[in-house]
DNA sequence: TTGCTTTTGTAATAAAAATTTCCATACTGA
DNA sequence: TCAGTATGGAAATTTTTATTACAAAAGCAA
């Protein structure tokens, strides 16, 4: 009998985070109904909790079960109990150090937080899913495009620069929104779509994903904790730490897996990335010479 | 009858402090628990909301019936999508730390190395270089730009990103090496160039940064421990460690640097940072409602 | 394919909640 | 003091909600 001791998390955001592979596919809908819109989801009836999450009360509760609560009443009162106890700690929290007594201690400290996020985040990526994701990386008959929101474009354009080098028929897709509906058309069946989306989570990315995803495209999906939307129609999900002392979220995190995903599948197809990225170097000297 | 709309406040809690004069010293009992701990105590039920308030459910309902809400239920769907609304706009967040260290496979030890990156990276960096180079992004004054190279101008793209948010005057040196000259016009004296460039050092990104210091800029330089020649006309450098076991560069100390210069500066102008960080809000609410 | 297991929704049922009724009590003004 | 009125809560009632039982559908192995 699972009760709510044997279920590893302090919040429930976590517990749900840690169950989700025990879960049938409808139930992780309404699974992560509730991480993209923590904690309203939850606080709502089950009828109403069902209808946003398109699944039936039943599936809810059931979901609920298995996250080792007694009862639906029992889940949204650990809901409130969670948001008064955040509610009672520094509200709107001010920045780190405004002081400039120790200096060292403000690097230190940051860094610390980054070096904790990125620790916890590898230690809960599925291995199986990783490992699954360099698998279609690796398979260069598959298009792969990036695609990263207000902020995390930066990091789209960082996996696009590196994916670049050592496979063919990768991009990116970025400039106006309005122009992406170009992009669509390169995706098929079979095809790769990389997406960064953290909260709050981009609707016109959210919805280019739901696109390809509808024809047929795989879709990675890199996010922060509270789980993009666009997790419902991704194959793979990467859900890591972004968050600090300060009021910004850390993509350190997302940097190293992202790193890590890139140095995979360059050790994967050792033998052709390297032919690759050895004419590329001959025909950038080219370039510069003449 | 007060129907909902005779009753100014868009919020629940003005709605109550603007009718706290008309309610009986015991309805305004729990409509100050309300207020004291907003919104948990209206998302109990009635029994537990008037427990929380030593007064009887009745008197909740009275309370929530001269608030204007046709029912308690209607009354708690408010409380939710003004909840929902909160989450979706600015920063609040929760923190995220659990851990427990994974098993020794190629993701770990990859983590290994960069934590390890990281960690010595900002052992290493000068604290008084930071905090100078953070004063000087701190001066609204000055004109701050970005620029890297094939690789690392996702990272510059990402502190752009950044810096603009919560400071103006900030840019991104990008686009066809033949167009860079332009911005080299917009450099003066006194401004900051940020630079980004790893080994192998790319020759139009150090003959950027050199003609910009030519002409008075400040030149901020990111790094590696191969130290790129743009040191030479830097102001400040930062060498970080970028070392891995696989063939790849590591740029995760790189990122956890710009997060670290980000968050400080953020710090430092807090109170013009915060304001700012508000009106684009604002801005942005505008031009999606449109 | 066939039979078996798992998953999921429908509909009936039980539990709990909100709401109303009504009476007790406190306050107000003569 | 006494009506007359405003206020507040106990208990009954009604409505809504969670829960359970069961059957259909989907997935899977042989």
């Amino acid at each position: 009998m699972a009760r709510s001791q044997d279920i590893a998390g302090r919040s429930v955001a976590e517990r749900i985070r840690n169950s989700l592979d025990r879960l049938t596919p409808t139930e992780r809908r309404p699974a992560l109904a509730l991480l993209s819109s923590y904690p309203v989801a939850g606080l709502e009836t089950v009828a109403q909790f069902a209808r946003r999450a398109r699944v039936s009360g039943p599936t809810v509760l059931r979901l609920i079960a298995k996250l080792g609560f007694d009862s639906y009443p029992d889940f949204q009162q650990v809901l409130r109990d969670e948001m008064e106890q955040r509610l009672q700690t520094p509200l709107s929290k001010a920045p780190a150090h405004s002081g400039r007594s120790g200096d060292g201690d403000f690097i230190d400290g940051y860094i610390d937080a980054i070096v904790t996020n990125i620790r916890d985040s590898m230690a809960e990526i599925s291995r199986k899913e990783f490992d699954s994701a360099v698998a279609l990386l690796v398979d260069e008959r598959r298009r792969v495009m990036t695609i990263g929101g207000r902020f995390t474009s930066s990091l789209a354009f960082h996996l696009y620069l590196h994916l670049r080098e050592l496979r063919p028929r990768v991009g990116m897709v970025g400039g106006q929104t309005a122009a992406w509906a170009e992009h669509l058309l390169d995706l098929d069946r079979k095809d790769v779509l990389i997406v960064f989306d953290i909260r709050r989570f981009q609707d016109d990315v959210v919805r280019f994903a739901h696109q390809a995803a509808a024809g047929g495209t795989h879709v990675i999906l890199f996010t922060d904790t509270w789980v993009s939307p666009v997790a419902a129609v991704a194959t793979h999900v990467f859900a890591v730490h972004t968050s600090l002392p300060s009021s910004w979220e850390s993509f350190a995190a997302l940097t190293a897996l992202s790193e890590a995903l890139i140095a995979r599948t360059h050790a994967e197809r050792w033998a052709r990335s390297k032919e690759r990225m050895e004419r590329l170097e001959q025909l950038r000297g080219h370039l510069s010479d003449g």
